[in-house]
DNA sequence: CTATTTCGTCATGGCGCTTAACAAATTAGT
DNA sequence: ACTAATTTGTTAAGCGCCATGACGAAATAG
């Protein structure tokens, strides 16, 4: 009566589970998955030499993949070479969906990404949410999630999963948000609040915004350090293509990093931190300008303007995050820095003093930094994404 | 005539390589190794509900193993419980030994490490290496590897590999120590210079150290950040159970992060680094006391008799590597932090006003900091482990 | 002394990839 | 225009590897 191993298998990280037969079937449909996926239309024989499998072991897979309707037959490719064109395979743009959501201070947006990664519907609700309850706002994002997925549907797609990206901490593999300052919630457990029936991933906004940048963005280094400032400042790790959390998933608190370890004291208990001197309060406050509604598009604006205290209160700002990047340039190495959400808009002001600190702090080894292309978009198109992701590594487990 | 795929396979990270039969078997085997390893004596049965595979199938993993000479068969364990008795195995004490050996600024030091991990041989040469040229000093070296090994084979063990540990930066993937500012070397290709039959690898020394943490430490967190002061001050991360070393090999820069931005000006091209707070140099000459031969002996030994001098300075260096410490907690979120190499021998002096300063500026997060165990062998030992570790990765690659 | 439990092995079977051969579809050459 | 060469996709045979189920062996429990 011993306990047959047989259900060892495991969710999609797939390495530490016993090697059987099972998983490397399931391991080469994620291969040729990601292969397609990657590299436009591809043939079964292009596949084959792609990742290393013969034609006749493809050729099943392939078979396998069509039947669940992850990937399609496009037809005869054009023939420009000698010999029999192969038949280009693509990812189906029929499958499942990603369905991304984010909660933001001022708006909640949700979309859908199909399996080839283009967005097929989306809906956006702009309003206040800081000091809101969770209850109200979570019905509101529920029936944006369901309007978004009936568009889906209707387009002949197939929501897999939600995956929420919210401005605070998040507790590792739980859909609980352990504290969002901006939003004033704290112990939040979201997977209770939105019982709809798709599987359910939480995660932290900067988190989800580096992630769209390792998946979409376009020079797609593997590593880098995506830095956004929407709940004070945050930095998400990206190492060899993996994201970095932490031990307590706390990784990545950029906003604490002591820059004049003698500076002003910090509501974190520490002095100097970089927050005190980057901060969209400290920023606000140098430029001598009130906390308002759109405070980043306000300090966009009037720095194009060219207002001197503006200008002057972002050069600051610029500095003060060189030197603290320098730290974590040198503690990490990563091949570029890139500003996201928020700080891409203010890239242009905050980039000149940045590059200088940065630069002779750091002289001989350097690193690239430069403002995403993603915009504000990241996180909502990263979530979306990563349901996606989760389809592309275990196909078997998500079959029509 | 096409290539044939079969010689796809690579190294002993297996995860990209395509996947076929002959790979989840040197899986398999590896699992079995590592069980085996770990976990002391284990028979078959045990292996087999460890690992998720059937005793049949760990049979024969085993049967193929003790082939090789990589697993002993102790003979039927001591029957404590109802049931037939298994067999017990253990890690061969005869097969393949990992070589390990340190260039330091004052000593030269190898070892040969079993399986087991046991230390079966070690060769020290005393002395002091600074501003030698490369060819001497590797020519003693090589003297010492020949008498480890030679000992090594009269003890039945068959040399595997050679690990080489020097005080400074080495090129990824390469043989080449790009600069090691205390030895004055600089593109010195060690395997060039060490011609020897074995295969070669070439690391930092913070490096290896750290990896010795990993694999001989007694807490054995996955998570952890090592900090090391030979050369400067260097830090190795260690992130789920993986070293990271950063795009150019460059990570754990931790000398270089600025402490007080306006600060003194460093050789580096930046302002108050920890290195001019806390490095070798700036300790000595804090404490009024000259740069000798054991300068960190002379340091702990004054410290020990209450010089106050002395403890002044090591109380400020400690108070400046928490602060650069705070940054790297707050970015990284490692389970501890450990002072490794000379560091551990100054922990008792340092660590008072390091947790002050760590402790109030990462109030509710905070991170354990404690002194290594493995003293000044750490690095030595990860050296000659790394090559243990790499026939346990991949036995198949590393058969008798 | 028998029943029970656990260990290690063996034979059988299924699954998944490779190999080798073949038909189909195109280009290159005469 | 017709043949040769090349490449694609499929098929059948073969082999490797693990699971399953049965068995003898070696201990404890009653």
């Amino acid at each position: 009566m011993t306990a047959p191993p047989h259900d060892a298998r495991r969710g999609t990280s797939g390495a530490p589970l016993p090697d059987t037969q099972r998983g490397m079937r399931r391991r080469n449909l994620s291969r040729v998955m990601h292969a397609v996926a990657a590299h436009g239309p591809l043939s079964r024989a292009a596949v084959a030499t792609r990742i290393g499998l013969t034609r006749a072991a493809v050729s099943t897979l392939v078979d396998e993949l069509i039947r669940s309707g992850l990937l399609d037959e496009l037809g005869p490719e054009r023939p420009g070479k000698v010999g029999r064109p192969g038949s280009a395979l693509a990812v189906s743009r029929s499958g499942p969906a990603g369905i991304g959501a984010e909660v933001g201070v001022d708006h909640l947006s949700v979309c859908a990404v199909d399996l080839r990664g283009e967005v097929r519907a989306r809906a956006v609700r702009q309003g206040d949410n800081r000091g809101r309850a969770p209850e109200p706002v979570l019905k509101e994002l529920i029936a944006l999630v369901r309007q978004v997925s009936s568009e889906a549907r209707l387009a002949g797609l197939r929501p897999a999963g939600l995956a929420v990206a919210v401005p605070g901490l998040v507790a590792r593999g739980t859909g609980t948000v352990v504290r969002a300052p901006n939003l004033d919630w704290n112990d939040v457990d979201l997977s209770a609040l939105l019982p709809d029936r798709l599987p359910l991933t939480v995660d932290n906004e900067a988190n989800f915004g580096a992630l769209a940048e390792l998946w979409l963005g376009d020079e797609v280094p593997q590593d880098f350090l995506h830095v956004s400032a929407e709940i004070g400042i945050g930095a998400a790790l990206v190492v060899d293509g993996r994201l970095l959390r932490g031990t307590r998933g706390f990784a990545g608190e950029l906003g604490h990093v002591p820059v004049w370890p003698d500076g002003p004291a910090c509501p974190c208990g520490g002095r100097g931190c970089l927050e005190q001197y980057a901060g969209e309060e400290a920023v606000l406050r140098a430029a001598g300008l009130d906390p308002g509604a759109d405070r980043v598009g306000l300090l966009a604006e009037r720095a194009a303007q060219a207002d001197e205290h503006v200008r002057r209160a972002l050069h600051g700002a610029g500095a003060a995050l060189g030197i603290a990047l320098t730290g974590a340039v040198n503690l990490l190495d990563p091949r570029s820095v890139v500003l996201g959400g928020a700080l891409s808009r203010l890239a242009p002001w905050l980039l000149p003093s940045l590059e200088v600190e940065l630069g002779r702090r750091t002289a001989g080894t350097g690193c690239d930094v430069a403002a995403s292309g993603l915009g504000s978009d990241g996180p909502l198109l990263g979530a979306a994404h990563s349901v996606v992701r989760a389809v592309l590594d275990d196909p078997a487990g998500a079959a029509a």
